[in-house]
DNA sequence: GCCAACGTTGGC
DNA sequence: GCCAACGTTGGC
């Protein structure tokens, strides 16, 4: 899960232990959190930000549910289609599990060749949510205790 | 249903 | 700040 560290970091998420993923705002990252089970493991990713890559590991503590903030005129994700009856928009409830010592960069990330398939290292991906694949969890892990 | 215009994302 | 790559919107 991408975050810009201005505006939510994995220091904030380390600090609220809990965070709801509000303001997803995109039908494909929607499906993603749709698909996620409780006890899924998530990489946190700093985008936009310096440095990029990954900073450490999060779990899905509650799964899919309504994004209320898609009907609050005053949130900065407003959606007017968006009803209590057709909510459109929903988010999971991430949990903190632990920051890794050192940002996993996102040039060191394109060197490893057991990485190249990973779908946030493709051209052009700006899905704020994209699927991990179990060995691309584990080699990742082991790069976070160099 | 097509597609141009537009807005956004995000690496560089 | 630039720009490629998208997703969305809206006219036709």
């Amino acid at each position: 899960m991408k975050t810009e560290s201005g505006c939510y970091s994995i220091d904030d998420l380390k600090k609220d232990r809990v965070t709801a993923w509000s303001g997803v705002r995109n039908y494909q990252a929607r499906n993603f959190m749709h698909d996620m089970n409780k006890g899924d493991l998530i990489f946190i990713y700093h985008s936009n930000t310096e440095p990029i890559g990954i900073v450490g590991i999060a779990k899905v503590s509650k799964e899919a549910y309504p994004d209320h903030t898609a009907q609050d005129k005053k949130d900065e994700h407003y959606d007017p289609k968006a009803t209590t009856a057709k909510p459109i928009w929903n988010m999971v409830d991430v949990r903190f599990v632990k920051k890794f010592p050192q940002c996993i960069t996102l040039a060191e990330l394109k060197t490893h060749k057991k990485l190249k398939n990973m779908r946030i290292l493709q051209k052009g991906n700006r899905l704020s949510i994209t699927p991990v694949t179990k060995s691309e969890f584990t080699h990742i892990e082991k790069v976070a205790q160099r």
